[in-house]
DNA sequence: ACCGCCGGGTGCC
DNA sequence: ACCGCCGGGTGCC
């Protein structure tokens, strides 16, 4: 049986539900959304306790196909719309078949509690599987602590009596229990001891390490590649093609008989499981995931056969001419905000006519016995002689055929039953079969952030071989080509992801194809299921899906969740399965948990870092990196004022320590520590400020206070973040809870809130439309040209001058990258580099697509009079940048977290770089800056305590955070 | 369901 | 017999 991905039919309301109330929580970027996660008490499943459990019955089994066997977990969805029983609850297997209700009297008990979120009832059926009628089930109530004396008066009041003791049930059905809810009982036992918070923190944090061992051999990119691949490339590409062909069982699932069975969940199936073709290339950025996936595009088409492309040659005969609709690098519409990389459509226009060729060898070349053979030039008059070895059919397999010129075979039907046969006798290890109509899908889609979208392009055209075109339309831009015939008639189709999303739900011609494949580059960032881009990108129809990732795990097992779920392993693409298998029993350091994911995880992902090794050498050699912080001391006046408003905010968070309201007021908190962190660059950068933190009393004035706030924000420049989009916030608007989202995007929350009021996605505090406070227009723009009168400059100003002049006199080549998150410091620094005449350009977030690849082009030009400043934004551009011009990085300011940093840094220290990289760091002696890099340096222990602890616990770290900050 | 329940057929032993 | 008993029909929610 076919399931697609759309298969949670039955569960609409029910993972609607648990989607909302199991909200994921951001990696803390920042202190500022540290303490919002915090200070949002958000209801949280994995800190949900066992009530008790319950033998209960289902019945109505021989109206239903649903199986079960034994052990196997059950889900319970309840059925209010039932028109014989408003109560009634059904029981679904794991595939969502149906097998039965729950008896109408426990339903009707069960009911109010499930409809008012008391408990979480889950089902594992230990007997009885065969009955034709009814079976025994073991229902298990789970659900915050607080909520359990009301479940079980519920329960009690219709009879039902819950056995809250575990143990005691075990006696008679010993083997009943599968390995997950196993926990609950065997703990009493001490069979397991539960892992503790450092043990799972490291296997954690190993968990994308080690899976490395060799994969799948290597293998050879098509020849339409013009780049050779490095040893680890062709493993990568090797490892990609046996995801996408070979038809093993994916993981937990094993053959019993004429069955397949999944260990985990004890679901069996006649069917081999639908596999997961596809998975996680978690490389380390630098290692060439970009050319690896260009080489599997066209290397692994349809049966393992490279991809079709035209090349063009300049003499055709011209019965062979099959001219399709050939553009090159199809640019409609869009070209202006690219520019780069993109001007392949020339090659192919001057000339007359094209021919249609295969142009690849027969792939899989296991040993390296062809390595001379890999200059471009060599291969493409190798596959000259191709066609004559294949015949003069240039597609002999029919299939193949039918699948390129767009039309089913008429042996279609025939086809499809001997496949379906086929596929029950099937062998774990043996290829794919794909239907007719799997094999017309052509067109790959990759969606990345706007960032790295001229990345793409510039290595599509650096990568291919000149003489084969290869169809790539970029997706984007307000004129781009909607069209559902021409989009799947490309090769290769890039757009971005919050294209992708703006799309989404408004007859989205993406969402209308079946896609031979999609690639989400930076894959990452689609970790909250509730943003409205991963919704998105779940809601595409593919065959194979990739996730490419330099950081797959921030900190925590609910961010995989979304990878898995777009990968479609079933049955974790759905909620529930996911957080009872595996989530659940993580973060509740069950062993048994951590090793199914790490198998998992195991299973579809390769990753290789910058150290990894292979046949004891490292992958590839980058040069040496040296980081050095170089203290800065604050003039007499600096000082002088950095002590007063020390003083100040010290007191007033004193107090809010005090009180104990720390995170109730972490807007003023906040705002006390950036002005220091300003003060430690450059006086101008504080913004004037009304001190009056006192309560509003006036609707005019809490509006004033808030349009403070927001003045705040902005005008650090600290490119703060929209949590709906996760992208910069456009259109700033911030609530009466003080947090700031783009205008349009908190607007939707609120319109699909379908209530009056809607809650706030961070803290769950109301929100009204009427109640967002704007920025006023005015001051806005007044804001943007506002220069200080006269320039002046500042201690740290001095001391990253100084160094630049040195730099200068002892090797005037030598390209630096200046990185602030201040962007208004970025601009302070202008003065004096212009003085002192040096040539520089700049890169911060608020410049268009077209400026920012203008600029790095500028940047990474070797021409004598190029520049050789770079001004940058700490989070600019994002992670795929590519900034290897320079070698030398001066990071003004600490940022919160190191990660960023470091990230900053690989935009240079990144295959391609050449010289020795020397990272300097300023830190203002005696200030909030040094303890901030304290903070930093402690990260690790605190994220260490963040996991899998209470929010009790993270919350306590924060305010020690803020504390030791304020040298309190 | 190798049950319970319903409702029609039936009616000394 | 306005009962009991029998046995067939029937059966989730």
């Amino acid at each position: 049986m076919q399931f697609n991905r759309r298969w949670k039919f039955g569960w609409g309301r029910f993972s609607e539900v648990d989607l909302f109330t199991d909200r994921h929580e951001s990696n803390a970027e920042t202190l500022s959304q540290a303490i919002r996660a915090a200070a949002s008490e958000e209801p949280d499943a994995d800190g949900s306790v066992l009530f008790g459990q319950l033998k209960g019955t289902v019945v109505g089994l021989r109206y239903y196909s649903g199986v079960v066997n034994q052990g196997e977990m059950v889900g319970l969805v309840r059925q209010p719309q039932n028109p014989y029983d408003r109560n009634a609850v059904m029981v679904a297997n794991i595939y969502g078949n149906q097998v039965g209700h729950i008896k109408k009297e426990l339903a009707a008990a069960m009911a109010y509690i499930m409809d008012n979120n008391l408990a979480k009832v889950e089902g594992v059926v230990f007997s009885g599987t065969k009955n034709t009628y009814t079976m025994p089930v073991m229902l298990s109530f789970w659900g915050k602590e607080e909520s359990k004396n009301s479940v079980l008066e519920q329960m009690s009041r219709r009879g039902y009596k819950l056995n809250t003791e575990g143990g005691k049930l075990k006696g008679d059905n010993q083997q009943w229990y599968n390995s997950q809810d196993a926990r609950a009982f065997s703990s009493k036992k001490g069979v397991t001891t539960a892992l503790t918070a450092d043990e799972l923190k490291n296997a954690f944090d190993n968990l994308f390490e080690g899976l490395m061992e060799s994969k799948d051999g290597e293998k050879e990119a098509a020849v339409s590649v013009a780049t050779p691949l490095l040893l680890h490339q062709k493993q990568a590409l090797s490892w990609m093609c046996a995801r996408e062909n070979k038809a093993a069982l994916p993981p937990f699932w094993e053959k019993r008989g004429e069955l397949y069975y999944n260990t985990l969940t004890c679901f069996s199936a006649k069917e081999l499981p639908e596999r997961v073709r596809g998975g996680i290339l978690a490389d380390d950025m630098g290692l060439g995931k970009t050319l690896t996936v260009i080489a599997l595009i066209l290397t692994n088409f349809h049966k393992g056969k490279p991809l079709p492309v035209e090349k063009c040659v300049e003499k055709v005969s011209p019965i062979k001419a099959k001219t399709t609709s050939q553009m090159a690098l199809t640019l409609e519409g869009s070209s202006s905000a690219v520019g780069a990389g993109v001007s392949g459509t020339s090659s192919g226009s001057n000339l007359t006519q094209e021919e249609v060729i295969c142009v690849d060898e027969p792939h899989a070349v296991k040993a390296a016995d062809k390595s001379e053979k890999s200059k471009s030039k060599e291969k493409m008059k190798a596959t000259k002689r191709k066609p004559s070895k294949e015949g003069s059919v240039l597609f002999e397999d029919l299939d193949f055929a039918a699948a390129l010129s767009g039309s089913t075979s008429g042996t279609g039907s025939k086809k499809k039953k001997t496949d379906k046969k086929s596929s029950l006798t099937q062998i774990a290890e043996s290829s794919i079969t794909e239907s007719p109509d799997d094999l017309k899908a052509r067109t790959t889609l990759i969606i990345c952030p706007l960032s790295v979208l001229s990345n793409w392009l510039d290595q599509f055209e650096q990568h291919m071989d000149p003489n084969v075109k290869l169809n790539v339309y970029l997706y984007y831009g307000p004129e781009r080509n909607r069209s559902k015939k021409f989009l799947s008639s490309q090769d290769v189709v890039i757009t971005t992801y919050n294209v992708l999303s703006s799309d989404f739900g408004n007859k989205s011609p993406l969402h209308g194809i079946s896609w031979l494949r999609v690639v989400l580059d930076e894959g990452h960032i689609i970790r909250n299921p509730n943003a409205q881009m991963s919704k998105a990108v779940l809601d595409l129809k593919a065959q194979r899906r990739w996730i490419l990732s330099g950081t797959p795990i921030q900190n925590s097992v609910r961010d995989l969740w979304m990878l898995v779920a777009f990968l479609g392993l079933k049955p974790f693409d759905t909620r529930e399965w996911w957080n009872r298998v595996i989530q659940r029993p993580v973060t509740q350091g069950d062993r048994a948990g951590l090793q199914h994911l790490q198998t998992l995880v195991k299973c579809i992902t390769l990753r290789r870092t910058k150290n990894s090794e292979v046949n004891g050498r490292p992958l590839v050699s980058l040069p040496e990196k040296k980081v050095y912080v170089e203290q800065v001391e604050l003039s007499q006046p600096e000082r002088e004022e950095y002590e007063l408003a020390r003083t100040e905010g010290k007191n007033t968070i004193g107090r809010y320590v005090a009180e104990g309201t720390v995170l109730r007021n972490y807007a003023d908190v906040l705002a006390i520590l950036m002005r220091l962190r300003q003060h430690c660059c450059h006086p101008d950068l504080l913004a004037k400020m009304s001190s009056d933190l006192g309560a509003a009393a006036t609707p005019a004035e809490l509006r004033e206070r808030l349009i403070e706030k927001l003045r705040l924000v902005l005008a650090s420049g600290s490119d703060e973040e929209c949590s709906v989009c996760l992208d910069s916030v456009r259109l700033p608007v911030i609530t009466h809870c003080a947090h700031v989202y783009c205008r349009p995007c908190i607007a939707q929350v609120i319109s699909t809130s379908g209530q009056e009021v809607a809650h706030c996605p961070l803290c769950r505090g109301e929100i009204k439309t009427s109640e967002l406070v704007e920025f006023p227009q005015e001051e806005m723009e007044e804001e943007n040209i506002t220069k200080p009168e006269r320039w002046r400059t500042s201690s740290k100003v001095q001391a990253l001058m100084g160094n630049l002049l040195r730099l200068r006199s002892k090797d005037s080549s030598i390209k630096c990258l200046v990185v602030s998150q201040f962007t208004r410091f970025l601009t302070i620094l202008e003065t004096p580099l212009r003085e002192h005449g040096f040539s520089f350009v700049r890169l911060d977030g608020t410049m268009t697509q077209k400026k920012r690849t203008q600029v790095i082009q500028e940047f990474q030009s070797s021409a004598a009079d190029s520049p050789t400043i770079m001004l940058l934004s700490l989070k600019a551009g994002g992670v795929g940048l590519n900034l290897t011009a320079a070698s030398h990085v001066f990071l003004m300011d600490p940022a919160w977290n190191p990660a960023t940093e470091e990230q900053c840094i690989d935009r240079c220290h990144r295959l391609g770089q050449k010289r020795k990289v020397v990272v300097t760091k300023f830190i203002v002696k005696d200030s909030v800056e040094e303890n901030m890099v304290k903070i930093q340096r402690k990260k690790q222990d605190l994220m260490e305590k963040a996991f899998g602890s209470t929010n009790t616990d993270r919350k306590t770290s924060r305010i020690d955070d803020i504390v030791a900050l304020m040298e309190l």
